[in-house]
RNA sequence: GGAGGGGUGCGCCGAAUGGUAAGGCAGCGGAUUGCUAAUCCGUAGCGAGUAAAAUCGCUUGCAGGUUCGAGUCCUGUCCCCUCCGCCA
């Protein structure tokens, strides 16, 4: 969400920004609906001045402005209700050094860290080297869980907890304060971080609406999160903070559930697309300053980073651009880990600037040391996404024997160096 | 799951025969006095409006209905509490 005044007096650069963001939405019939609004607001606002001098007994008088009052009235509601479905398509403006390009081929690689091993040997995938070692079994995973379902059993079950409990320590001694959110939410807290309207489909909907005796739904419907982000943001919706409480730096761990509705026959193999997993995820509150908030968006990047390279994993560093970024972001990220099997980068980060468009709409604010109030900025950046890491250590760290060496820094909480441990 | 009670100005408490949301506490801002503080004044949010004000409107968990007028009456819904049942 925008300021409606920003629209008003910037509505070419709003035009461009669905343009190069791929959205197809009517900036004029926005501002058409806002000016009706503000013209409705101001008869419908005198009239019910009129009707509050109203005293006891004029009960001809009141009716006469009623019968005036309600048609706008109604005409309003309507109004608000385009007016406001419309507003929550609008998309933040990005960054002037976004790359400008219709897809992800325009996006830019900015960094890379770490050379591809050369194997000496012929090499297995993550499938494979699950079967061999008795670590992932898709072949139950289906039969119990549908398509896209996976056990990860022994070791490597045992890998991806290690991993989650590296980088909650690594987190919290960074200043992050670990947090386990629900991953049952409302949807307020979906719109609010602009995973709806949008990605509506990718979310799964949970909670079968009961019925009236006349047979109408009517329960409020609960979304399974598809990350943590929506509601680690939610806990601060409605809130004033104080600048001095700011930045807030959180990190969530939790199961993510993804229908990938729109990703049939994509990435159909292996741990690589799933309908459910654990991921960590850090979020960000801080000033309203595109410069502070810009800041935080690098060295949250830079952790990402820090943590990748610890595990001694290539990867390369993507600044995505306007056509492949989301309608909220303002300047985003992804990190992509080297993934021997797919003989290329394969995404596992994702690192975003919204500045105050997500906080517009879950009403996040501060009070600035003017005493003002203004909505914070908000990011958020995978710290590690499994099982996916998991592909790559598992590819990464294979032996010709075809066991699979255990990345050093972990083999302190697992009290083994090699897969299968004997 | 069953029975009952409740939700009042973004914090806590709390009043209002269907007649236009009192009051107190906390916090914040200011004044004054100075001994771990007291006293006094101001201060809800959102929207329309304005250069800024003034001003007007909306908001009693949420959505709708009845009415000239709803915190109050009606319907639905969300949440909390008590008891019973089930339960990791």
């Amino acid at each position: 969400m925008l300021d409606i005044n920003f629209i008003r007096q910037n509505p070419d650069k709003m035009k461009e920004t669905c343009r190069v963001k791929n959205i197809d939405l009517n900036i004029d019939e926005i501002l058409k609906l806002d000016k009706e609004r503000r013209e409705l607001i101001k008869k419908t606002d005198s009239l019910r001045a009129e009707q509050n001098k109203i005293k006891k007994g004029e009960i001809e008088k009141g009716r006469k402005i009623k019968t005036e009052l309600k048609p706008l009235l109604e005409r309003l509601s309507l109004v608000e209700k385009e007016y406001n479905s419309l507003m929550l398509l609008v998309p933040n403006i990005v960054s002037d050094d976004t790359p400008v390009g219709p897809d992800e081929t325009y996006n830019k690689e900015i960094y890379r860290w770490g050379e591809p091993k050369n194997f000496d040997f012929k090499i297995k995938d993550h499938i494979q080297l699950g079967k061999d070692l008795d670590l992932i079994d898709l072949k139950q995973g289906v039969k119990t869980s549908g398509f896209r379902g996976y056990y990860l059993k022994n070791e490597a079950a045992l890998l991806e907890l290690a991993l989650i409990w590296h980088v909650v320590l690594r987190m919290t001694a960074k200043g992050f304060s670990p947090v386990i959110p629900p991953t049952i939410i409302r949807e307020f807290a979906l719109i609010g971080s602009g995973h709806f309207p949008f990605d509506r489909n990718e979310v799964y909907q949970i909670a079968n609406p009961g019925r009236l005796a006349d047979g109408n739904k009517i329960k409020e419907p609960l979304f399974l999160g598809g990350t943590s982000e929506p509601s680690l943001l939610a806990y601060f919706a409605g809130k004033t903070l104080t600048e001095k409480e700011l930045p807030i730096k959180i990190f969530g761990f939790s199961q993510c559930y993804r229908s990938e509705a729109g990703s049939y026959g994509k990435d159909t193999k292996g741990l690589y697309r799933l309908h459910e997993f654990m991921k960590v995820e850090e979020v960000i509150l801080c000033k309203n300053d595109v410069n502070e908030s810009n800041k935080w968006l690098e060295e949250m990047r830079e952790i990402s980073q820090e943590i990748l390279e610890e595990l001694e994993l290539p990867y390369r560093v993507i600044q995505i651009s306007t056509g492949d970024m989301g309608a909220g972001k303002y300047k985003m990220y992804d990190i992509e880990t080297w993934m021997p099997s797919r003989n290329n980068y394969g995404e596992t980060h994702s690192d975003s600037n919204m500045t105050d468009w997500q906080a517009r709409r879950l009403n996040i604010k501060y009070i600035d040391e003017k005493g003002e109030k203004r909505f914070v900025h908000t990011l958020n950046n995978t710290v590690i996404a499994l099982p996916r890491i998991l592909i790559a250590i598992l590819e990464n760290y294979q032996r010709k024997d075809g066991r699979i060496d255990v990345p050093k820094v972990l083999q302190k909480y697992l009290g083994f160096k090699i897969i299968p441990r004997k």
